[in-house]
DNA sequence: GCCTCGGAAGTC
DNA sequence: CTGGGACTTCCGAGGC
């Protein structure tokens, strides 16, 4: 009886059998269904393959130069070649042959093989579970109809009852579809490649496992260790003690037990994946059955042939592979969302939540974990619970499986890629799937030296120091992608040849690089990008239509998606201008960038004629100061002044102004927007640094590349900056220097408390086998101070991960190098030390200095002169 | 004190 | 052996 049911993929992989001598590869899908179940599904019938053509002959000439006998002898190849007709292959027409291929796994030597006998060969670095996706144009929500092997205890009902059957023969009828055996999921199912079919997006309901392990400082033995399941909004807690093989036994079978999707904890990729592994290895050594038994997490069964999938292993010293599963690293998480100033777990859960003080209490000093566990193993183990608590909190408060999702439904791969791969992966989704389609050969991954010559990127405008009233601020909308559609560029359209060139060719400004016209045939990526464009408009449009009405469900969904195909629209630009990408020439990197500075420069050249004062450029967007009289408020008078008027006057034609810009240097494919109204504009001169006060669409401060923004800088710069910036934009600069001198004066006095003072930058690293110990020689001089205070955290027995934001205070910066301690507050509540007032005092005059400079306030005066030097003895 | 260099972190 | 890019500012170490 047949099973048909919407579900979304998790990850796919393959594996090779044998179906009475002829050999076969099955496709193994791990989904999550829309009802909550897990799936397995066992896709037969696609043959890997690759393709190559004889380069020293074109189609118009029979004469075969290479041999397609000799290859269909090669024992990695399944029969006969099979002509597919002409492909384009970098701007040449090709005959084409597809090579079936034995075993997927054998695809890298055979490729090496035909190589070396002079075929060029494509389409042959191409993951065999995207390739389903690609030949059957799939995303990741998919409607599978197909046999029921297997239908455990999470399973639906009616599911059950079609399959009853014991393990036994539910283990043979899974080997009879060449799968490996019984697999930790609540159901299998069996069918071939055309019974799946593409559905809508929707939500899938993932089950999420988030871990946390309690080591011994001394040992490195695991303690305890705590786990959270959650499954539909609903949370189980489970703790685990006793030996240390038992401790991972038990998390081993958990995890089997309750199959989740995602695999989560805080720092799990550099902490507690890699400890698991060691551990294991320390009892075990290398008996990979063992080790399965304390680690065996992936989705297939807990067999010995599987041994290899079923250890989490991690790739290119990078990111962790779990097969059937996707490893989300909380830590990883927020880094990249909030960019926080530090990144320990208690300080960014108390950003995320400030006032709930159970999230962050700090109860247990982890850099005596020994002590603490023989003390109080009670208080140890509550404190290993939260700490998997927060970091599922984290992942649901930044939406980040949602996000990943639609970014993998948007770019149609499964979602695993979506989380863990890069952008080129991605993008290669959309690309190869549209040039199967269209003809078109796809030539493999560039290896080798990355290139040495650059391209040249935006145009960055000087700009000048000082303050400037009433500036419209205009964009171009999607600039890169735009350029890109409108000149049709892709390395399809690409004219290498003199002899192509056409009379409607789009011919770029400076490098006289031809691309062919759309209307004799439309480039890959073009096609793609206005593709996207539309489907963003489609889902901006659906996700207003679901907030009228009130479907919160859709309304986030669709808020979701058009967000993931900005996100993709914009990777297109940097994939292409990379040297590593399939489809790509240098030259089309500079002609989108050289289209672009070439666009805005004509704009800025024009104002400029016409005596309108451009402010400030850079790459997509233009500063324009509008024609407002000088004697108009910058800052928002009181209601009742009687100023008001003629702010809200000057709020008007700066509005008319930017909008009659935006109409007039639109054109087809440069769509120029009218973004935002500043009363108020501000820089010292340097560019990618300014200050703006936004009136239009809303009413905020815009702060652009100072210290404020830094997470480099100390909070006490920060808020000083910031003050003095309003202080400014308000037209007090009088008063924003005496704030400035007070704050400068405090910090001298050390008034102010170390925690304002906090320095932070992250600080590479790796760890040494060899020797066992921490690495930074990547570092031509480590005389760093923050790679100084990763060293002292690491003495300390404090965690260390390559790439973490290490806080430091200065202590004394007199000396070269300067003398710094790390800041240890966060994790072990100790006393703050002691710092350099000279050096604080020093690095606020010079950076808010540099400010007041454009006033006339000097550096050296802020430093000194104020009224409250004389109060205390300096 | 001036300069160069390596490095991190920003903007777009 | 592993990947979006360029442009820009500022900090600290170390040489002279």
């Amino acid at each position: 009886m047949l099973w048909e049911e919407e579900m979304c993929i998790i990850s796919g992989d393959n594996r090779s059998w044998q179906d009475e001598n002829s050999p076969k590869t099955v496709i193994e899908l791990w989904c999550r269904a829309k009802s909550g179940h897990s799936v397995l599904v066992l896709v037969n019938g696609l043959r890997p393959y690759l393709e190559i053509f004889d380069p020293n002959i074109s189609p118009d000439l029979t004469e075969k130069n290479l041999s397609l006998d000799f290859v269909e002898k090669m024992k990695e190849v399944d029969g006969p070649p099979k002509s597919v007709g002409n492909k384009l292959f970098e701007g040449e027409m090709k005959e084409f042959w597809r090579i079936y291929v034995c075993e997927t796994w054998s695809v890298p030597k055979l490729r090496d093989k035909l190589k070396k006998l002079g075929w060029i060969v494509t389409s042959a670095d191409i993951n065999f579970a995207q390739r389903l996706l690609l030949d059957c144009d799939l995303g990741p929500h998919i409607k599978v109809k197909g046999s029921v092997l297997w239908a455990d205890k999470r399973s639906p009902e009616e599911a059950k009852n079609i399959n009853n059957s014991n393990s036994q023969i539910a283990n043979q009828n899974i080997k009879k579809v060449g799968g490996s055996g019984i697999y930790p999921v609540d159901m299998i199912i069996s069918c071939t490649f055309d019974c799946l079919e593409k559905t809508l997006p929707f939500p899938t309901p993932f089950v999420t496992f988030s871990f946390d392990l309690e080591t011994s400082i001394k040992t490195n033995e695991i303690l305890c260790a705590a786990a959270v399941i959650q499954r539909d909004n609903e949370r189980s807690e489970h703790t685990f003690t006793g030996d240390e093989e038992n401790i991972m036994k038990g998390l081993t079978n958990l995890i089997r037990y309750e199959d989740p999707d995602i695999i989560t904890g805080y720092n799990i990729d550099n902490f507690d994946l890699p400890r698991m592994k060691e551990r294991a290895e320390e009892i075990y050594g290398k008996q990979k059955m063992k080790l399965s038994q304390l680690n065996g997490w992936g989705r297939v069964p807990l067999i010995e042939n599987e041994t290899k999938r079923l250890l989490p292993e991690r790739r290119q010293n990078r990111v962790w592979r779990i097969p059937g599963r996707i490893p989300l690293d909380a830590w990883w998480q927020a880094r990249q969302t909030l960019r926080p100033q530090r990144e320990s777990l208690r300080y960014v859960s108390q950003l995320l939540w400030p006032d709930d003080e159970e999230m962050h209490k700090l109860d247990i000093d982890s850099s005596q974990m020994d002590r603490e566990w023989e003390e109080r193993p009670e208080e140890v183990l509550e404190y290993c619970v939260r700490d998997t608590i927060i970091p599922i909190d984290i992942l649901n408060k930044l939406q980040s499986i949602g996000r990943k999702e639609a970014l993998a439904s948007v770019s149609m791969t499964t979602v695993d890629i979506a989380a863990t791969a890069t952008t080129s992966w991605w993008i290669d989704s959309l690309v190869i799937r549209l040039a199967d389609r269209s003809g078109i050969a796809i030539p493999m991954t560039k290896s080798g030296p990355r290139r040495r010559d650059q391209i040249a990127g935006g145009y960055v405008h000087e700009v000048e120091a000082g303050m400037r009233p009433w500036i419209a601020v205009l964009d171009f909308k999607s600039m890169y992608p735009s350029i890109m559609i409108s000149n049709n560029i892709c390395s399809t359209t690409l004219v290498r040849n003199e002899k192509d060139n056409s009379e409607e060719d789009n011919i770029s400004p400076i490098t006289n690089t031809r691309y062919i016209s759309s209307h004799t045939r439309k480039g890959l990526v073009p096609q793609l990008l206005e593709h996207l464009m539309q489907s963003r408009d489609l889902h901006k449009a659906a996700y207003k239509k679901a907030n009228e009405e009130g479907n919160e469900e859709q309304s986030f969904l669709q808020d979701q998606l058009q967000y993931a195909v900005k996100i993709l629209m914009n990777s297109f630009y940097g994939v292409f201008a990379s040297s590593f990408y399939r489809f790509t020439d240098k030259k089309l990197g500079a002609s989108i960038t050289e289209w672009a500075r070439h666009n805005i420069k004509e704009i800025i050249r024009q104002l400029d004629d016409e005596g309108k004062h451009v402010v400030y450029s850079d790459t997509d967007s233009i500063f324009v100061q509008a024609p407002v009289s000088n004697e108009a408020p910058t800052s928002r008078p009181k209601s009742n002044d009687l100023s008001i008027d003629s702010w809200k006057n000057a709020k008007a034609t700066t509005l008319d102004f930017g909008k009659k810009l935006a109409t007039r240097f639109s054109k087809e494919g440069a769509e120029l927007e009218f973004e935002t109204a500043l009363s108020a504009f501000f820089s010292h001169g340097a560019k990618k640094r300014y200050v703006g006060r936004v009136v239009w669409p809303r009413e905020e401060l815009l702060i652009r590349g100072y210290e404020v923004r830094r997470t480099d800088s100390f909070e006490l710069l920060r808020e000083t900056m910031k003050e003095m910036f309003e202080l400014i934009l308000d037209d007090q600069s009088w008063s924003s220097v005496e704030m400035t001198k007070t704050v400068i004066d405090d910090v001298k006095s050390k008034k102010i408390p170390a925690s304002k003072l906090v320095i932070s930058r992250s600080c590479k690293g790796r760890w040494d086998n060899k020797n066992s110990k921490w690495s930074f020689d990547m570092y031509s001089n480590e005389n760093l101070p923050y790679v100084r205070a990763a060293k002292d955290r690491i003495k300390l027995g404090l965690s260390f991960t390559p790439g973490m934001k290490v806080g430091y205070i200065v202590t004394d910066a007199s000396s070269s190098p300067m003398k710094v301690e790390p800041w240890l507050v966060d994790e072990l509540g100790t006393k703050p030390p002691e710092y350099d007032s000279e050096y604080y005092a020093k690095r606020l005059a010079k950076a808010l200095g540099r400010i007041t400079e454009a006033f006339n306030w000097s550096e050296k005066e802020l430093l000194s002169g104020s009224r409250q030097k004389k109060l205390f003895d300096f």
